[in-house]
DNA sequence: TAATATTATGACCACCGGTCAGAAGCGAGC
DNA sequence: GCTCGCTTCTGACCGGTGGTCATAATATTA
């Protein structure tokens, strides 16, 4: 996970005990962050503690500070993690050929899916839109995850610019806004949705709420035949 | 904000210690929750301490707690008042006489202006949406939530419904439905608006993301002549 | 004024994220 | 194989926070 990992194969005598060294940080820092993973998705941030994710990696508190600066980079690393699945399945999407109307819709569903899937997950992700999360981030981590999403997006602004060649949306839709647009349409609502103990609607009926939502959406950028 | 007042001015011997009881600690709430509801606007929820709340009701930290059981239910109670203030506003747009298409746009950015010029009440009712929060909240809170948010969605729904009956809105299109996505649109958009600083768009570059996102909507429920 | 009920106080507690001085581990040179 | 020096690890510790509770102050009643 967005680690250079270095699995370089070359040994000459000198070089090989460092590689090994940075072979072994990496690894701890990856079963850091497998622990992490656990608990977040099992627990939720906030009541996950830096002592639960210690023990539960092996380690002392301590040695989480030298792998990451704080309890919020490690859970941002988390995030960058499921950003890159999300990444593999839209780019799948994007690569198949068909009905530009149904790859849309698939890119939607596809992301709605995984959200509702590993609530936590988004939990995480929407929890770190918040001013504090922000504020004690490194710079660093905050541009890529900027960069991710700009990414994301690139898919379903690709595919309406396909559209809008193919004569199916309408001109004077901008790609990039309307795909921005449904990206928060899909947060918007997922908010709600993956609330548990919400009184009315029940997980699988949201599916159909989301569906709409697409609908609506894209008819408003449809050309009018 | 919610509370009774009890403001009446029957003043007989007997019960008037009891109503000046009453009376005086209504009052002491109001200050706190006043206090309150100025340091989260300044500094925001986090980092507002129950000890500065309590240092500027004239208080001590322990008072705080004979009136609200919780740091949490003290803010929530804060969102309710927000609520009452949209709640009059749409109620007024409502209310007037003209073109539905222009009172559906008028709701939907008078809602978001709100918001934008609230930012901290805005993020204080997103934070309501997280499982932590939830958990720690009375019932009566939440079931308070719910019930103005209904109110609210109810007026934009009417709207819808009177479109349908004008023939300007589709037959299929369901008009609580669509004000749930509308709502949601504008909550998901408002998530990245409040931010401050991002790198992208700035305070009123979002108007025209919102206007055009109600646009989307809008085309999509549309009878299309 | 004395007895009682209500309300306010702030020292105190548990807990958490984060730090740091020192311990432990490990490779290199003699 | 022993020591020296560098890297990695540790856990006691710190500052600060939300929340509690025995006690004090105040108001009400008799």
């Amino acid at each position: 996970m967005a680690q250079p990992q270095t699995k370089k194969a070359e040994p000459p005598s000198d070089s090989i005990t460092l590689t090994r060294r940075e072979r072994e940080k990496a690894a701890r820092r990856d079963t850091i962050l497998e622990a992490a993973k656990d608990l977040f998705y099992q627990k939720g941030f906030p009541d996950t503690t830096m002592e639960e994710i210690a023990a539960a990696a092996e380690v002392s508190k301590g040695t989480l500070y030298l792998y990451f600066s704080s309890k919020d980079e490690l859970y941002v690393s988390i995030i960058l993690e499921g950003f890159q699945i999300i990444d593999g399945k839209l780019e799948e999407i994007s690569a198949t050929k068909g009905d530009l109307v149904e790859k849309g819709r698939s890119m939607f569903m596809t992301f709605v899916e995984f959200c509702l899937e590993n609530r936590e997950y988004f939990r995480i992700t929407q929890y770190f839109l918040s001013e504090t999360a922000r504020r004690n981030l490194p710079a660093a981590l905050i541009e890529g995850l900027s960069t991710y999403t700009t990414g994301l997006l690139g898919y379903v602004a690709d595919l309406v610019a396909e559209g809008k060649t193919a004569g199916i949306i309408r001109d004077d839709v901008d790609p990039y806004t309307f795909a921005v647009i449904a990206w928060r349409t899909a947060t918007g609502i997922l908010d709600l949705a993956v609330i548990e103990d919400e009184t009315g609607l029940a997980g699988g009926e949201y599916l159909d709420l989301f569906e709409q939502a697409f609908d609506f959406l894209l008819g408003g950028a449809m050309e009018r035949s």
